[in-house]
DNA sequence: GGCGATTGTGCGCGTACGTGCACAACGGCT
DNA sequence: AGCCGTTGTGCACGTACGCGCACAATCGCC
C-alpha cells in the first residue's frame, strides 16, 4: 500500500488495525505510546514523529518500504536539474 | 529498500540525495524544509516529523510502500492474542 | 431501552521540535 | 597554498509536540 502522505498513513494504520481486531487502546499499548496520540495519528496528523510510526507500523506487523517511484521523471529531472543549476 | 527505523530512513536519505548529486542544500530547498533538519534526520533522529519526511521523500523521486511482514507471524500472533485477551 | 466498549477532543504541562545563523572542519580542485 | 563547496553542530527563539485526564458522542449487543 503506497503512502503519500500523513492522510494516507493515518487511514492505512486504522485499516490495518481494525483487520487485525485492535482497539486504538490495545494497539496503543502494544505500541507504546498513547491512545491520544495514536488518534491523531489515524486521523492523519503531519507532525507525527517518525520513531512513534515505526513502532506502531512494527506492532502491527509492518514494515515500511522506501522506493523509487516507477517513473524515472522526477528522479532524472532532479539529477538533471542539479547539473545545471551548478 | 526496507527501512525499519530512524537511521536506516536516514542513511538510505543520504544515500539517494548523493545518488542524485545534490547537496543537503540543494535537496533542502527542494523539498522546502532546513538543511538543519534534513542534516539531523539524515543522521538519523526518530523524532523527525512525518510531513517533512513525507516532504524529502517525494523530493527525490521516492514513496513509501507500507507492507505486511513476509513472514505472517506477527500479524496473526496480535490478532490472537487480542481474542485472548478479550 | 439500557449498557459497555470505542473513539474524538479540549485542557494543561513539560519538553523538544524545526528554523536561521554562524562557525569550524574537511576535502577537492586549480 | 589558497579557495570554495559541503557538512556537522551550538545557540536562541517561538511554537507545538506527546502525554495523561476527563467527558461526550457513537455504536453494537444483550
Amino acid at each position: 500500500m503506497r503512502v503519500s502522505n500523513a492522510r494516507d498513513l493515518g487511514l492505512y494504520v486504522r485499516d490495518r488495525r481494525r483487520a487485525a481486531g485492535l482497539s486504538q487502546a490495545d494497539l496503543a499499548t502494544r505500541a507504546t505510546v498513547s491512545r491520544r496520540w495514536l488518534s491523531d495519528l489515524e486521523s492523519g496528523k503531519p507532525t507525527a514523529e517518525i520513531g512513534l510510526v515505526f513502532k506502531i507500523v512494527g506492532a502491527l506487523g509492518l514494515y515500511l518500504d522506501c522506493r523509487p517511484e516507477p517513473t524515472p521523471a522526477v528522479d532524472l529531472d532532479a539529477y538533471l536539474d542539479s547539473l545545471g543549476g551548478q
